[in-house]
DNA sequence: TTCTTTTTCCAAAACGTTTTGGTAGACTAT
DNA sequence: ATAGTCTACCAAAACGTTTTGGAAAAAGAA
C-alpha cells in the first residue's frame, strides 16, 4: 500500500494562462487565436502568435486530449512471438507510417504482447482513450483482432487482406496487377513458355499473383499452359535454387518470374550451374520486396523488377486511417500499384498507366 | 479558418463518477480504493474493485496524465534516413523494450524525423508532456540529441556509448568482456596464434573488442603477437571472405575469431576453398549478433559463439530509464554480459561467472 | 464517563485545455 | 433615431482524474 506520493511538479511549463496574463487577454481568446477561429481580429491573432513563440508556448497535449476526447495518436500492436518481429517487411511499412503520420500531427503508440493478451491490449487502448485508431497487419481468416475492433466503433486499417475484407478498410500491394503486367510484358516480348516460381498459394498474396499471371495470358488469348507454376512450400530450403533447377529441365521455358528477391538470387546460382546466360538464353524478372538485406546488385541490369514500395503502404495506411478517424468515409480498400524496372529490350508500353516505369 | 467543430463525444466511457453513483461513495474514495491507499477499509475496497470490474471501468489515461503531470509513456525518436532503419539490430532491441515496458505499465511513443528536425521533435515531446523520458540509440561523439536532452532535465538512456558517456545513463553490450573471454578460452585451449577478424576500429564497439582480446593475452602472459588483427573497413565487400583468405596465408594460425556472424559465414567459404576443416584444422568462434536473417545453422556445432542478447539490451534500457523517471538514481551505465556457446573440447571453466554458458 | 487516537470517508481544488453561450460596442439599413 | 447585424472579446463550464485538508464515527485509554 502506498501513501501520499507528493505530486512532483518540477518541469516548468508555459501555459495558456501565462500568455493570457502577459497579453491581457482572456484564455478563451488565446485559445481561439491559436486555433484559427475567425472571431479574433488579425491584429490580436498576430500578437498572440508572436508572444506564444517568444515565450516558447506549446499546448499541453494531455489537456487537449482530455477535453477534446481525442488522443491524436494511433496504435500499433504486434504479437511478441519471434515470428512477428522476424517479418522483414515490417520495418519498411513502419518507416512509411512514421513519416506520413506527421502530416496529421499524430503520434504513434506501439505495443507488443503475447498472443493471448493481444485482445485485452486493444481493449485497454480503446477504453483508455490512448489512441484514436489502429493499424493492423498480417490479417488471418477469422482474425480475433479484427472481430474485436469491429465490435467497437474505433477506426482501424489493415495492411493486407483476408477473405472478409469488405468489412474494414485495408491497404494492400497490387499482387494481381504486378504479375499480370509482368506476364503481359514477357508474353508480349515473344516468350511462349514462362516459368513462375511462386510462394505458397495458401497465402492470398501468392494466389493473387498467380491469378494475375493467368489473367494476362487469358486476356492475350494465349493458352494457359504458357505459364508453368512452381510453388515453394514451407519446409523447402533454398527453394529458389531447387525450383529453378526443375524449371530449367523444360527446354521450352525461356523466361522465369520470381515471386521474391531471395528466390531470384538463389535461382541465379542454378542458372549459372546450367551454363545458361541471364538476359540472353533466359529472360528473368522478379518481385523486389525491397528487403534491405537482400543484395540484388549482382542482378541489376540483367533482369527486370517489379517493386512494391512498402513505404507507400505505410503512407496509405495512415491516410486511410485518418479518413476514418475524421469520420470522412466508411470501409474502403486501396491497392498500392507499385512500379517496374524493365530491361530495355522489353515492351514497356504494355505496362498499364497506373504503374510507374523507371 | 475553422469554426465551431462540435465535440464528438460518441464513445461512451465508464468513469469514476459512474462508480461513485453506483456505489454511493465519493469519487475520492473510489480513486483511493483503486490506487491502494490505506485509508479505505478492505470491505469497501473490495466492493469498489468488484463493481469496477463488473462495469468495465478503465481509468482515462489522459485525465491521469493531466493531473499527475506524468505521461506514463517513453519516447523513441529515430532519424528517418534509410541508414537508420537499415540497422538490423534495431528490431531486436525494440522488441525487448516493448516487452519490458509493460512491467511498468508504460507505453512507447515512436517517431521519426529528418536529421535537421530531430531536435525540435525532442523539444516538442518534452514540452508537450507526451513522454516522461527517452531512449536514444547510436550515440555519436558530440551528439546533438544528447546535448539537448542534458540541457533539459528529462530522463533518458542511451543504447551504446561515446566518449563522454559518464554524463548520462547508458546500456551497452560487453564487447570488451566477450572478446577477452573468447580469447582466453582459445589461448587456454592451446592455440598459439589467433586471428581476429574485426570491424572498423573507428567504431568503439570494434575497438573495445580488440582491447578485450589483447587484455586476455596480457593477463595470461602471452606475447601480443599471438593475436593478429584484420580489419574490415567500409568499402570492402565480402570482407569476411577476403580477410579469412589473408589470415589463412599464415600457417601458424590455428584459430579465428569473427566480429560478426555475416563475416563468419563468408569466412566459411574461404576456409572450405583452402581445404581445411573447421573444428579439426581450425578452431572458429564468432560473435552472433542475433540477426534473424543471417543463417548460422550450417555452422552450428562446428564453431563457438558469443552471443549478445539484444532483447536483454531492450529490457535493461527500460529498467535504467524507469529508475531515472522515478528519480531513483543519477546517471549510471550497465553492461549486458552476454553468453557463450562453446564447442565441447574447449575449456569452458575459463569463462568468468558473470557470463552464461549454454 | 471523557478524552484521545485511529479508522474511514468526503468536498473542493487542481491539472491545462476547448467550447458554450453570451455581451458590449461599432457599423448598417431603415 | 431605431432596430438589426457584425465584430471582437470573455466568464464559466467541462473533460476525468488525483490530492489536499479536513471531519465524523468508531475504538481505545484514562
Amino acid at each position: 500500500m502506498q501513501d501520499e506520493t507528493p505530486l512532483g511538479r518540477e518541469r516548468e511549463q508555459v501555459t495558456i494562462k501565462d500568455l493570457s496574463a502577459a497579453l491581457g487577454l482572456s484564455i478563451t481568446t488565446i485559445s481561439r487565436a491559436l486555433n484559427g477561429y475567425s472571431d479574433v481580429s488579425t491584429k490580436t491573432r498576430e500578437r498572440v502568435q508572436q508572444t506564444a513563440r517568444e515565450m516558447g508556448y506549446t499546448p499541453n497535449r494531455n489537456a487537449q486530449r482530455l477535453v477534446t476526447q481525442k488522443s491524436h495518436s494511433i496504435g500499433w500492436i504486434k504479437g511478441d512471438g519471434s515470428q512477428h518481429f522476424v517479418d522483414p517487411h515490417f520495418v519498411e511499412v513502419f518507416a512509411g507510417v512514421l513519416r506520413e503520420v506527421k502530416n496529421y500531427d499524430y503520434d504513434v503508440v506501439f505495443a507488443s504482447g503475447a498472443e493471448q493478451e493481444i485482445i485485452s491490449l486493444y481493449e485497454r487502448y480503446v477504453k483508455d482513450q490512448s489512441v484514436d485508431g489502429f493499424i493492423v497487419e498480417l490479417p488471418q481468416p477469422n482474425d480475433k483482432r479484427i472481430d474485436f475492433l469491429l465490435s467497437t466503433d474505433i477506426p482501424f486499417v489493415v495492411h493486407g487482406r483476408e477473405n472478409k475484407s469488405d468489412r474494414y478498410s485495408w491497404v494492400d500491394i497490387d499482387n494481381f496487377g504486378l504479375f499480370e503486367t509482368l506476364t503481359r510484358v514477357m508474353a508480349g516480348a515473344g516468350h511462349k513458355k514462362i516459368a513462375f516460381i511462386n510462394g505458397d498459394e495458401h497465402y492470398s498474396f501468392a494466389l493473387e499473383r498467380k491469378l494475375g499471371a493467368q489473367a494476362a495470358l487469358a486476356d492475350m488469348n494465349l493458352p494457359p499452359e504458357s505459364l508453368k507454376v512452381f510453388n515453394a512450400v514451407h519446409p523447402m530450403v533454398h527453394a529458389g535454387f531447387q525450383l529453378t533447377q526443375k524449371a530449367l529441365e523444360d527446354p521450352e521455358i525461356t523466361a522465369i518470374l520470381y515471386s521474391s528477391a531471395v528466390m531470384a538470387v538463389e535461382g541465379q546460382a542454378a542458372i549459372e550451374n546450367s551454363h545458361r546466360t541471364i538476359g540472353e538464353d533466359l529472360e528473368i524478372a522478379t518481385m523486389d520486396d525491397e528487403l534491405r538485406h537482400v543484395d540484388l546488385s549482382p542482378l541489376e541490369g540483367r533482369i527486370s523488377f517489379a517493386r512494391a514500395p512498402l513505404n507507400d503502404s505505410g503512407h496509405a495506411l495512415v491516410r486511410q486511417l485518418m479518413k476514418r478517424v475524421q469520420g470522412k468515409s466508411g470501409p474502403s480498400g486501396e491497392l498500392i500499384p507499385g512500379r517496374f524496372k524493365l530491361r530495355p529490350n522489353l515492351p514497356a508500353h504494355l505496362v498499364p498507366e497506373q504503374f510507374e516505369v523507371e
